[in-house]
RNA sequence: GCGCCCGUAGCUCAGUGGAUAGAGCGUCGGUUUCCGGAACCGAAAGUCGCAGGUUCGAAUCCUGCCGGGCGCGCCA
C-alpha cells in the first residue's frame, strides 16, 4: 500500500468540538414539533414523525406541514379542525417570525414567515461562514472509498472519468458533511493480465505484432519505445514497468481532473510473501466454516449469503482466482479499522455485487458496513470533432481536452449514478447560458462584480450587520429560502450517495440569485436596502462557491 | 432462463408517500438609457411504460407483465 502526499486521516472541514448552532431551519422544525407534542402529547407527536415542507407552489406557504393529517385518526377529529389547532399553537410560539399560517387542501398547515425570520435567518449563515451547510453527519465516520481501479494496461477512458468525478465527488461531500474520508485506487499489478502487457510491449519492442489476445493499442508501442531495452530484458521485468508507466499516466491524468488518492494498494502486495495475506483471509474464512474443498479446488460458501452459487478461491491449479484477491483485499482494509467500506465499481461488474457482500459477511463483516455502488456506463453523443482512432475508446485525456475539466465534471456529475449518462459533447462545450455548468459559474462571476463595484468598504459593512430591518422583495425571501435549503442538500446528497443533488440545487440556486438580480438592484440602492442586499449576495456567493467544489468545479471570479 | 439498472415533455434528465409533476436542451415569441446582454423574460409541450394492490393521499411502496441496457468462467 503506498500513501501518496501527508499519512494523514483528511481532517473534517468542521471544528467538531465547535457544534454549528442549529440551523434556523431545524429551529423551525423544533417549534412546529413542539407545537405537534402540545396539541396531541408527547408520545403521540413522536410516532407521528411530521415533515417540514418546502411547497412547490408560493401560495402554499414557506413551509408547510403534514402533521394534522398524521394525528387526525389519532386524536379522532378531522384533519382540518387539527391543523386549525396546530396554527393556533404555532402562531403563538413564533411570534413575531410568523406572518400567518393557513389551513389548506387535505388539512396542510401552510406556514407564512415574516420578513424579520428571514432576515435573521440570513444573518446566521453568514454567522456561520464557510461552515455553513457542513458538519450535519450524525455521527463522524471513518470511511474508504475505494474509486477508479482501472486496470494498469490501459489508458482511462470516458467511463473511468464518471467514476473518477463521482467517486471524488462523493468523498468532497461525506467530508464536508463531516466525516473523515480517504480516498483508495486499487491497482492490479498481479496475474495473467500484467504478463500480457508485457507480452505486448515486448513484442512491438521487437518490432513485430502483440499477440492476438495481447493488447493493441498505439500506446503499448509508445511504452515499447519508453522502456529501456524491452526488446530484451525479461517480460516480467518489462511487464513490471510497463505498469508503473501506466499508473504514472494515469495519476497524471486524474491529477490534471482534480482527482487525488490518499492511497494506492497494489494487488500484488496480496501475494508477498508466499500469498501471505490471501492466506490470512482464508484462514479467517475456513476459522468462520465459510469454506470447503471439492474437485480439488478451495470454495467459498457465498450462495449461503445471497450469492447464486458457490465461488472457487483457488483453482485445482494452486492458482488463487482474481475473487480471492478481492476477499482477501477487503479482509485487509477491514483490519485498517474503517466505520465504512464503499466501493464505486463499473456497471459491468453489477455481476460480482452478491459475491462480494456474501464474502464480506463470511469474513466476519457486517453486511451494511460494505456498500458497492455500481456506475452505469456514459454514451457520448454529438462529438463529431472529437477525434479518436477506430477501435479505440475515447480516453479520458481526450475529454478534458475537449470539454475542459469543469464542463467533464459537472456533466458526469448531473446524472444520478445509477442511471446512463448521454453526454452532451456539443452542449459542454459551448461558453453560453446555455450549457448548464456555465450559467452556475456565470452568476459566480457576476457576484463577484458585483462585489467588486460596491466596493470592499460597503461590503464588510453590511456584513458587520446584515439585518438592516428593511423589508424584503419576494425574490430575496426566495434567495434566502434556497441558501437555507444548502444544508439539506449536502446531508442527501451524502447519506444517498448522490453527488448528482449538488449539481442539481447549483443551477437552481443559480436560477433564484439571477431573479433577485433582475427584480432587486443592489449597488445603489437606498442605504439600508443596499447594505441587506450586499450582504444576501455574499451569502449566495459563498454557497454557490460551496456547491461547485463539493462537484470539484471551478467558481471563477470573471470569465 | 436468472440477476442488477433504467422507462417521467420532441431530446437528456430531476423528483424514494403530499396539494395543479419540474429543470436543461430544442422549438416558437419577446426584452438593451439599468450592478456583467458571455445576459434576461414568456409560451407551447406529459396516459410519469402497462395492469392490479396498499394508503386520507402513489411518479414514489408491493405484485405481475411489456420495452431497453448490462451481467451471469476454476478469466482478470
Amino acid at each position: 500500500m503506498t500513501r501518496v502526499g501527508p499519512d494523514l486521516r483528511m481532517p473534517p472541514l468542521m471544528d467538531a468540538a465547535a457544534p454549528s448552532p442549529a440551523s434556523p431551519v431545524d429551529a423551525l422544525r423544533g417549534a412546529v414539533n413542539a407545537t405537534v407534542a402540545a396539541v396531541a402529547g408527547k408520545e403521540r407527536a413522536l410516532r407521528s414523525c411530521p415533515t417540514l415542507e418546502r411547497p412547490r407552489k408560493a401560495g402554499f406557504g414557506d413551509f408547510a406541514t403534514n402533521a394534522a393529517m398524521l394525528l387526525a385518526p389519532v386524536v379522532g377529529a378531522p384533519p382540518r379542525d387539527v391543523a386549525a389547532r396546530l396554527g393556533e399553537e404555532l402562531t403563538a410560539r413564533l411570534g413575531g417570525a410568523l406572518d400567518r399560517v393557513e389551513v389548506a387542501g387535505p388539512g396542510f398547515l401552510n406556514i407564512f414567515l415574516a420578513d424579520a425570520w428571514h432576515r435573521e435567518a440570513l444573518g446566521a449563515m453568514l454567522a456561520a461562514g464557510e461552515a455553513f451547510g457542513g458538519g450535519g453527519a450524525a455521527g463522524a465516520q471513518r470511511i474508504d472509498v475505494e474509486f477508479v481501479s482501472a486496470n494498469p494496461t490501459g489508458p482511462l477512458h470516458v467511463g473511468h472519468a464518471r467514476n473518477a468525478a463521482y467517486g471524488d465527488a462523493l468523498c468532497r461531500i461525506l467530508a464536508f458533511h463531516g466525516h473523515a474520508v480517504e480516498r483508495e485506487f486499487y491497482v492490479n499489478d498481479f496475474g495473467s493480465q500484467v504478463r500480457n502487457l508485457g507480452v505486448s510491449i515486448q513484442a512491438r519492442a521487437r518490432g513485430q505484432e502483440p499477440p492476438q489476445d495481447g493488447y493493441q493499442g498505439a500506446y503499448v508501442a509508445e511504452l515499447a519505445t519508453q522502456i529501456e531495452g524491452a526488446a530484451d530484458r525479461p517480460v516480467e521485468e518489462v511487464a513490471r514497468d510497463g505498469v508503473a508507466a501506466m499508473l504514472a499516466r494515469m495519476q497524471g491524468t486524474l491529477e490534471a481532473f482534480r482527482v487525488h488518492f490518499d492511497v494506492f494498494f497494489f494487488e500484488r502486495e496480496l501475494h508477498e510473501g508466499g500469498d501471505a495475506l490471501v492466506r490470512h483471509a482464508y484462514e479467517e474464512l475456513e476459522g468462520q466454516g465459510r469454506t470447503y474443498r471439492s474437485e480439488g479446488a478451495l470454495w467459498l460458501r457465498t450462495s449461503a449469503l445471497g450469492d447464486d452459487k458457490d465461488r472457487v478461491l483457488e483453482r485445482s491449479s494452486g492458482d488463487h482466482t482474481y475473487f480471492a484477491s478481492d476477499v482477501a483485499y477487503h479482509q485487509h482494509k477491514r483490519e485498517r479499522g474503517f466505520d465504512r467500506l464503499i466501493d464505486v465499481w463499473g456497471a459491468d461488474h453489477h455481476g460480482y455485487v452478491a459475491r462480494m457482500k456474501a464474502a464480506f459477511e463470511a469474513l466476519g463483516g457486517e453486511r451494511d458496513r460494505l456498500e458497492l455502488l455500481i456506475m452505469q456506463f456514459v454514451h457520448l453523443v454529438g462529438g463529431a470533432s472529437m477525434s479518436k482512432r477506430s477501435g479505440e475508446f475515447v480516453t479520458m485525456d481526450d475529454l478534458i481536452a475537449d470539454v475542459g475539466v469543469d464542463a467533464a465534471r459537472w456533466f458526469l456529475l448531473a446524472r444520478s449514478h445509477d442511471t446512463t449518462v448521454d453526454f452532451d459533447l456539443d452542449l459542454a462545450r459551448q461558453e453560453t447560458a446555455e450549457n448548464p455548468v456555465f450559467y452556475v459559474q456565470y452568476a459566480h462571476a457576476r457576484i463577484a462584480s458585483l462585489l467588486a463595484k460596491a466596493g470592499s468598504d460597503a461590503v464588510s459593512t453590511a456584513l458587520d450587520a446584515p439585518d438592516r430591518g428593511a423589508a424584503l422583495e419576494g425574490a430575496e425571501r426566495e434567495l434566502v429560502k434556497k441558501l437555507l435549503a444548502f444544508g439539506e442538500e449536502v446531508a442527501e446528497a451524502a447519506e444517498r450517495r448522490a453527488p448528482h443533488r449538488i449539481a442539481t440545487y447549483a443551477l437552481e440556486l443559480a436560477q433564484v440569485f439571477t431573479a433577485f438580480y433582475r427584480d432587486c438592484h443592489v449597488v445603489g440602492a437606498d442605504g439600508e436596502v443596499e447594505a441587506q442586499r450586499l450582504a444576501l449576495s455574499v451569502a449566495a456567493q459563498r454557497i454557490i462557491a460551496r456547491a461547485l467544489d463539493l462537484l470539484g468545479v471551478e467558481a471563477p471570479a470573471s470569465m
